[in-house]
DNA sequence: AAAACTTCTTAATCTAGGTTAAGTGCAAAA
DNA sequence: TTTTGCACTTAACCTAGATTAAGAAGTTTT
């Protein structure tokens, strides 16, 4: 459990009554792999904390392709941003792609915990900017690498993701079909 | 002066005395058009919030093609959020594209800000969730959607700029070359 | 342990968008 | 007022990656 409260303290440092009226407001669960821990079109409820396993959240478009947004692993955050905090249906998915044990943190509890704990609202000021840099430049990466090269960003961003997930998931992440990045795969293989 | 306490009010309520406060951490500054404000491989000092004119920013890969970020008209803001954050030399450009005015908060008023008037710092979290949910809308789109349906979502962010920027960089917001660009154009304008 | 699914691969063919190049029309220098 | 330099267009040709299809290799279910 001390997980998370160390993620938090990268950022902010909490006192002892702090951490566990934070803790008080996370409930603990255990999902199986290919959970469905939110639906397009739901209100998305909860932000999660993955403290072993892995997620991922995708969209699905007109023609019924999935386009994977993010994946979390061991330390990372999750939820449907534009959902959380409109309340409204998003377009989202997120899934459980190995067994998972999440934090649960519900839209209601964070909310008061920014007013209970400033220095939370602060530390969730930082996580987010943290991730609007990580997708500008991911971004920009769109606009000018080629697939190869966004593999590559893949691979440092996710490090040990490579092997542990379907590889027409990461696919789907660096926007090639499965069928090119077999074809990159093999050429890449080739020239090493 | 009001627009950029307007832009805070929609989301934190301020008394008088805080508006002063704040207001007396910003300057006010006029810059003609083609102003870089921020070079690449500068520190950002500073967030701008435009009351008139227009800004993009942008980078430049190895091939020395730019890449626009974004644009920020009226009532939005600008600023290099990876520099600003880390206070390392960025990758942007930020350029005036039609003469502004512009409000400036430098890097430290800001920290301090959300120390004085917490109701700031919860002002900002709203503001950089609102463009991370932008941003990831923008990342989905890119991978799902055609040129010309992207260049549909640029008209409806960017209300009117379509009149008022050089048409090669719209071309190079939605990332397509300006030579695709003018030949969608023209098949859009034949179809209509 | 077969049946039923999925994932991955290979290969032929196709296309959205890139590249190169040449020309037009302006606005800003000079 | 000419000249320089962008911004834009058009057109021929090119390519990274998509599409379609079919088979191979696992996995999961029964």
């Amino acid at each position: 459990m001390a997980l998370i409260l160390n993620n938090i303290e990268k950022h902010v440092q909490l006192t002892v009554e702090e951490k566990e009226l934070f803790l008080s407001k996370t409930e603990i669960h255990q999902y199986k792999a290919k959970t469905i821990l939110l639906n397009s079109g739901q209100i998305c409820k909860h932000s999660y904390f993955v403290n072993s396993g892995i997620l991922r959240s995708f969209n699905i478009n007109d023609n019924i392709v999935e386009h994977v947004l993010s994946f979390a692993c061991e330390g990372w955050w999750m939820g449907d941003m534009y959902s959380l905090i409109s309340q409204k249906p998003g377009n989202l998915f997120i899934e459980v792609l190995e067994d998972a044990e999440l934090v649960l943190l519900s839209k209601e509890n964070q909310e008061q915990l920014y007013t209970e704990i400033p220095k939370l609202e602060r530390f969730f000021r930082i996580l987010t900017q943290n991730s609007l840099v990580a997708n500008q430049e991911r971004l920009m990466d769109n606009l000018s690498l080629s697939a190869e090269e966004r593999f590559d960003k893949f691979n440092k961003r996710y490090a040990n993701l490579v092997h542990k997930i379907p590889q027409k998931q990461i696919a789907s992440y660096i926007g090639v079909t499965p069928e090119f990045f077999s074809k990159m795969k093999a050429k890449l293989l080739k020239r090493n």
